[in-house]
RNA sequence: AGGGGUAUCGCCAAGUUGGUAAGGCACCAGAUUCUGAAUCUGGCAUUCGUUGGUUCGAGUCCAGCUACCCCUGCCA
């Protein structure tokens, strides 16, 4: 489905009924939500890209919101990085950039109505008494003694809860609903605590703070959330978002719609921020944005594209099923949109001297090589005596179906010459040093004796103009079973090979002034970015992903 | 055990007045190829968790059963 064609998710269908049925009639409206205590990953990606989209389909907006009402959690450093994230994303919420934090008086104010409104009070118990009287799955809980306290009582107490005369967890502010409801959400939830805790906007000024469950309802209706979509573990919540609207008298025509989908979960990888976290913490990444991981920010370095991400996010689609999604989804949108726009260049990771033997020393021809198999556009490359070839392209005693360099036997240079093995050289212990061979002059590509049909074509680069590099290898960063689940113990699912460093690399020269986040496909090998650790004599490369590898097929098979 | 959800190919996922199973990924086969890439062609669910029922006809309706996920934070 191309990006973007409407989606036609159960989100979508529940906005066309809601339409249809003439609610909403000011428009659709949606918001993203992020609490500001980490960094934002590819799971987060799904609701973006669902929120936005849902918007955009529908001439619609989303607002960005955070949901800051957690003080002792959140952080600037994350709501910063979560800016990034979108942008670079794609989205924009234009000047809709608000905060729970915002709505603060607000909130508060709404508590009060519902004392007024005898649907809120204030409970003396300990955090562990409530916790007693709540019940279980099966057991109704027990009504708290100040349940029944006077409204006059409660809003005196509540105002000195705001007023910091109380300790931290001395009381909290309750809705009063069904202490004995079979959804434990309803029973009698909190909705304020007390926490003298300075918070990242509003500092010091607040000394209680909302708690999700009665913020994210009242903000989305401040804003004027028409669909509030949130993931599946909310829907035993949303008897209370209903309660609570209902309850401060918001109309349900125009009040928001809560919608429940299921979060991403993706093989192979980490899509917790708990974990990524623990990740960070313990050292097993080099931080946030190490390119193995999930977070948006690691994937950008990794040298991901936006647009993979959202076509990745388009084509996984949005339903109510716990669904564990394939990675090898993810890598398909990534080498799609990379096909199509990575310039092609060649480099040899593992690097096997070859000596053209009938190439006089000192000539240096310079042939031409396209830098797209489509779009054109072309650069000039060297060609020597000596040249580097992948070790792998070479096999002493090959099984027949491998169709590259062997003894006596021909294969074809890229942009080059078809050339043939006459002598391999070996070191005391028998390891393959060197080769030599021979061009064949009348087979320079492009020339019109050139067409000489050969099995193989393999990239090279040439000896005295190669280009160091050093080249990070990323893999799956963790090891998955055959469902692609996750052990309890993650830590010990770590791939030990999820990068290998290849130090001395070599890159044709084309590469030399390009810049950081620069996208190539090295020939034969995968797609590759520039990372922004190279410097003027050190360049560094991620491998982004490698080519899909037939061969590697056959290989394992025989 | 109480409540809330979900079950369609190895993985995602369409299927909406019941009419005889989309698409993508992966995989397999072949064509093509100066990237064993890309591209192209073909293959890939007589069957929709399960058992019954209604019906000329059911993935879609009804009843029962089973499996899995979420919920007992003053986290979100």
């Amino acid at each position: 489905m191309a990006e973007n064609e409407k989606s036609t998710n159960f989100v979508q269908q529940a906005i066309d009924e809601d339409l249809k049925n003439g609610k909403y009639t000011e428009g659709i409206h949606t918001r993203f939500p992020p609490e500001p205590n980490g960094y934002l990953h590819i799971g987060h990606a799904k609701s973006i890209c669902l929120n936005f989209g849902l918007a955009l389909n529908n001439n619609g907006l989303c607002n960005l919101r955070f949901d800051d009402t957690n003080p002792t959690k959140e952080d600037v450093e994350y709501v910063d990085s979560i800016q990034e994230d979108i942008h670079w994303l794609g989205f924009d919420w234009q000047d809709r950039k608000f905060y729970a934090s915002d709505y603060f008086e607000k909130l508060y104010d709404y508590a009060v109505e519902l004392i007024k409104r005898g649907l809120a009070y204030v409970d003396d118990s300990t955090a562990e008494e409530i916790r007693q009287n709540r019940g279980t799955l099966t057991e109704a809980g027990k009504e708290s003694p100040f349940r029944n306290r006077s409204v006059e009582e409660n809003l005196d107490l509540f105002t000195r809860m705001k007023a910091g005369e109380f300790a931290d967890g001395a009381r909290v502010l309750r809705a009063k609903i069904d202490m004995a409801s079979p959804n434990i959400n309803m029973r009698d939830p909190v909705i304020y605590r007390i926490a003298h805790a300075h918070h990242h906007r509003t500092g010091d000024a607040w000394c209680i703070y909302p708690m999700y469950d009665f913020a994210h309802p009242l903000s989305d209706a401040i804003e004027g959330i028409t669909h509030s979509v949130c993931t599946l573990e909310f829907e035993d919540h949303r008897p209370f978002y209903d309660w609570l609207l209902e309850s401060l008298g918001f109309d349900v025509n125009t009040r928001p719609r809560q919608i429940e989908f299921a979060r991403l979960d993706l093989t192979n990888t980490v899509t917790s921020k708990r974990k990524l976290l623990q990740l960070v913490k313990e050292g097993h990444v080099s931080g946030w944005d190490d390119p193995r991981m999930s977070t948006l920010s690691g994937l950008r370095r990794r040298g991901f594209t936006p647009a993979a991400i959202r076509n990745f996010c388009n084509e996984i689609g949005v339903a109510k099923a716990n669904s564990l999604v394939d990675i090898s989804m993810l890598e398909h949108c990534v080498r799609e949109d990379l096909n199509e726009t990575a310039d092609r260049v060649m480099a040899v990771l593992n690097p096997l001297k070859v000596v053209l033997t009938n190439v006089p020393e000192g000539k240096v021809e310079y042939l031409v090589a396209e830098n797209h198999p489509k779009h054109g556009g072309n650069r000039y490359i060297p060609f020597s005596r000596e040249i580097y070839i992948e070790r792998d392209d070479f096999m002493e005693c090959a099984p027949k179906k491998f169709f590259r360099l062997k003894p006596d036997c021909e294969v074809r240079l890229k942009h080059a010459y078809i050339i043939k093995c006459e002598e391999v050289i070996k070191d005391a212990e028998g390891n393959v040093i060197e080769l030599h061979c021979t061009i064949d002059p009348t087979s320079k590509s492009g020339g019109a004796t050139a067409n000489r049909k050969i099995k193989g074509t393999i990239h090279w680069v040439e000896a005295n103009s190669a280009i160091k590099a050093e080249v990070r290898l990323y893999d799956y960063l963790l090891k998955t079973d055959e469902n692609g689940n996750l052990p309890d113990d993650f830590i010990a699912a770590l791939n030990p090979d999820s990068l290998v460093v290849v130090k001395n690399a070599l890159i044709e020269p084309s590469v030399k002034f390009a810049a950081p986040g620069t996208r190539y496909q090295f020939l034969r090998l995968g797609y590759f970015v520039i990372d922004y650790d190279t410097t003027f004599d050190n360049l560094v490369f991620n491998r982004i992903v490698t080519l899909k590898d037939t061969w590697a097929k056959i290989k394992c098979k025989d």
